[in-house]
DNA sequence: CTGTGATGTATTTTT
DNA sequence: TACATCACAG
């Protein structure tokens, strides 16, 4: 299939101004973006002009290897990443335009961010419930993604005290959040409008993936990039928004043309991905939506067979059929194991499967589940490198000043940090101070005082490292060794193995990416990439069964899918009860899933679920019987 | 300060 | 179930 169809073809020969594709589900999107992109190129476009945004890091990178393999040469200088590498990228070279940044800041990750709220509760005498610290975050974010101030911003009583603590610890660490990369150099645009020219003039040609994902701060982005030459190339289908929890809003689809003047709109219907019978039962599925324009895919793949469902009596048994039935279509159908998922709602449910199929000796990999950069040991070591490469972070320095134990506990912990407040120095010159100086009030003294200047020695060595340039992965080597980090966890873990693993691997695939990165590969820019491309493993080559959220297969396809857990309470999640907009959410992301499905598609329910241990009585998700009974087959 | 064990409470989705 | 937090003893 190297021809393209008619509305292929005119949204690949599009040059200039904006245009809006509407892309259904596997109607040759991603191939649309990247030959118009290869068309640019060849029309003498430079490369350097062209900057092209998705979603994820994985889909940034497809997209960089399909554009190359259409016109290698090139391809050099074309900007092709997430919206947050975009940003990070702007304020790494222009953050100096907004007062008290400084551009070698940290990306703080969710749990460091939720950390800094625990102990915003905890400085403000709040008990830091679980839940609270969650809300917040949410809270943070939200106003960061609507571009609020503060003061614009109606957050809740304890958002609002807590959000300036917050601030504050995050300038002082010289750390930013996620939002933030975002955030920030709109509010740079904003200022200094001085700044915007100079990225308006870098980029003449923007293309934008899963345009209905984007939220208002990543609209605004693309907006104030366009303003200009409105050289806007977005693709979206908002059959396919599943991330309104996170900004996004069919709004800023159905406002392309207000928005943008003059736009085109095209719109794909036909999808090359699966049968018709799977196309069959998402259409109707999704057409109990009242929020969209209707649109009906069709394909000339053929019927293919029925969709399957299955009726489980509990997890265990739906697993049994899922990886039966999986064993059956290996063997009849030749497909091999990495052509197979597994889609759920929740990640917890992933359990029951990787039970049976560990039980079983079936590959199988989870995909996006706690990633391997959020491990205990990967974290651990991260933070002491960060520590290395800052006197400010706090959060790093109170994460790995006691590992191994010495003698630095809470208390002494809350000394530290209060003075270093108090006299707003940052805490390791602090605690030079404090070593150097002899024993002037006697703030810290024996084991603690002895414990500090050992970590000091350990930082201080690591940083002569740094110095004599040696490559980040040997720095990461020694550091695990220095620390003496192995023998730390062999005393008090029982997955020692697993772990030492892990740290292994750490080092490897930072040798890895200095082999990738000829230039520059300096230890501050691998923790970088590393804050930004957590959770993305390249298990794209092996031969296993994939488990994911749905929300994980947006962008990916398979021979064969299974959608499990369709129940009611799990999908539609029992969150979005009573909700007329969360529940099309919902079944939007069921669509997501169905159409990910090449050949095979099944769906299951079980009667039971083990629920926090107990057993629970499920009903079947209302979404099944919104399908056509003659395109199922009952199992 | 550290380690242990009891107790209670939580499972949406993610760059 | 399982994980995190808390109280208490060493």
């Amino acid at each position: 299939m190297v021809q393209l169809n008619e509305e292929q073809q005119v949204a690949v020969q599009h040059v200039e101004g904006p245009l809006l594709v509407l892309a259904g589900a596997g109607s040759g999107k991603t191939r649309v973006v990247t030959h118009r992109i290869a068309r640019l190129l060849e029309g003498g476009v430079h490369s350097s002009k062209i900057l092209a945004l998705t979603f994820t890091n994985k889909a940034a990178d497809e997209m960089c290897k399909r554009i190359e393999r259409l016109c290698s040469h090139f391809v050099s200088l074309l900007t092709c990443c997430t919206f947050h590498s975009l940003g990070a990228r702007i304020l790494r070279e222009s953050i100096g335009g907004l007062e008290g940044y400084r551009n070698d800041f940290f990306i703080y990750d969710e749990g460091d961010v939720g950390q800094i709220i625990k102990d915003g509760l905890s400085s403000l005498g709040v008990k830091g419930d679980k839940k609270a610290v969650r809300s917040i975050r949410e809270e943070i974010s939200r106003m960061k993604n609507d571009l609020l101030t503060k003061e614009e911003f109606s957050g809740s009583p304890l958002f609002q005290k807590v959000f300036p603590y917050y601030q504050k610890r995050l300038k002082d660490s010289n750390a930013l959040d996620f939002d933030d990369l975002i955030y920030l150099p709109i509010q740079l645009f904003r200022e200094k409008p001085e700044f915007l020219k100079i990225y308006q003039k870098r980029w003449e040609f923007i293309s934008i993936d899963e345009y209905q994902d984007t939220n208002r701060s990543q609209h605004l982005m693309v907006k104030l990039l366009g303003q200009n030459h409105q050289n806007i190339f977005a693709v979206g289908d908002i059959d396919q928004l599943i991330y309104s929890w996170r900004g996004a809003d069919v709004k800023h689809v159905f406002n392309f043309e207000r928005d943008f003047k003059g736009a085109r709109v095209l719109s794909l219907k036909q999808n090359y991905r699966s049968t018709s019978s799977i196309l069959k039962v998402a259409n109707a599925l999704i057409k109990h939506n009242r929020q969209r324009v209707s649109k009906e895919l069709w394909s000339e793949i053929g019927e293919g067979e029925q969709v399957g469902f299955y009726y489980a009596q509990d997890e265990r048994e739906e697993a049994r059929f899922v990886l039966e039935e999986i064993v059956k279509r290996r063997g009849r159908d030749c497909i091999p194991l990495r052509e197979f998922v597994v889609f759920y709602r929740t990640n917890a449910q992933s359990r029951a499967f990787e039970d049976l199929f560990f039980q079983h000796r079936i590959p199988y990999v989870v995909v996006g589940g706690l990633s391997f950069y959020q491990r205990r040991e990967i974290k651990d070591i991260l933070s002491l490198l960060r520590v290395v490469l800052s006197d400010a972070d706090f959060l790093s320095f109170s994460r790995t000043v006691n590992l191994p134990s010495r003698g630095i506990g809470k208390v002494t912990l809350q000394k530290l940090k209060l003075l270093s407040s108090r006299q707003e120095i940052p805490i390791l010159s602090l605690c030079r101070k404090i070593i150097s100086e002899e024993d002037k009030e006697n703030c810290l003294r024996g084991k603690q005082r002895e414990g500090i200047a050992d970590y000091l020695r350990l930082i201080d060595d690591l940083r002569s490292m740094v110095k004599e340039g040696l490559s980040p992965g040997k720095i990461i080597k020694r550091a695990i060794e220095k620390m003496g980090y192995l023998q730390l966890l062999e005393r008090e873990e029982e997955n020692f193995e697993e772990r030492r693993e892990n740290l292994e691997a750490l080092v490897n695939k930072a040798a890895e990416w200095e082999e990738e990165r000829e230039g520059e590969p300096s230890l501050s820019f691998l923790l970088e990439e590393i804050s930004l491309k957590a959770g993305m493993e390249e298990t794209d080559e092996e031969d296993t069964v994939r488990l994911m959220t749905l929300h994980h297969g947006k962008g990916l396809e398979f021979e064969v899918a299974f959608i499990v857990g369709m129940e009611e309470d799990l999908l539609p999640h029992a969150n979005a009860r009573g909700s007329e907009s969360a529940t099309e959410e919902e079944r939007r992301l069921c669509y997501v899933g169905m159409t990910r499905a090449k050949r095979f598609l099944y769906l299951t329910s079980s009667l039971y679920r083990l629920m926090w241990g107990t057993p629970q009585v499920m009903r079947p998700s209302r979404f099944l019987k919104e399908l056509p009974r003659r395109y199922i087959a009952k199992l």
